[in-house]
DNA sequence: TGTATTTATTGTATGTTTGCGATAAAACAA
DNA sequence: TTGTTTTATCGCAAACATACAATAAATACA
């Protein structure tokens, strides 16, 4: 109990999941928006954009690099970070496609 | 503290937070995926369809009524669940939005 | 070397989600 | 009415997510 049973799922289904769980948090949203307002890529301002703890930032920052969407290069002692192009155009792909699914066949009763 | 911070965010940040969290379980996924490949709604079939218990599809089904993405009709003693064309429609335009923002501007370090 | 700055990690408390057995509620059939 | 079918709800256990204080790690600068 308690565990997603992902094994009953197809793989396209997890994946779908799985990006959606990076924008299933206002904080994650907020840095998104906030890394593609910023032409040039920034950094731990984060922190100070979004008003939550540095560590809860560098948490949610830690996922949505795993999930390839950010990634980060290290500058002296601060570390910038900035959109993944690549791997959020893959990302857009895959969610457009699922949220463009054809309505004009739903006939409801 | 484990309590997300809405108040720290946008209407429409945590918008997108509550869309996507519809999309962030495989079964919900699967859900909406099956009820747009049956051209007419279909009911309670969703439980074989997917392999969960009925109470789980039971409890992922109001989620996803909840926020107005598919809309149940009973029909005797069962119910008919469809997509909502219209709220699906709104839901496609916040996330198109979001998922579209312009990649020509990242400027990577 | 020592100190400051910045970010990551660890540990922990709390809240939320998932899943299901048991059971209730509603509609139908006999 | 009684039994059957279908769905919703309740209640609980386990897992997961969120948030942050404390602290470590890494770099820069004096």
């Amino acid at each position: 109990m308690g565990a997603v049973k992902n094994e009953l799922f197809t793989d396209r289904q997890n994946e779908i999941a799985r990006f959606a769980k990076a924008f299933a948090h206002p904080a994650r949203v907020a840095i998104l928006q906030y890394l593609f307002r910023m032409d040039a890529c920034v950094c731990g301002d984060i922190v100070s954009e979004v008003g939550l703890a540095q560590p809860t930032i560098s948490q949610h920052l830690k996922e949505l690099r795993q999930l390839g969407l950010i990634k980060g290069t290290v500058e002296g002692t601060s570390v910038c970070y900035c959109i993944d192009t690549d791997d959020w155009g893959e990302m857009k792909t895959v969610m457009t496609d699922f949220l463009d699914q054809d309505l004009s066949a739903v006939d409801c009763c």
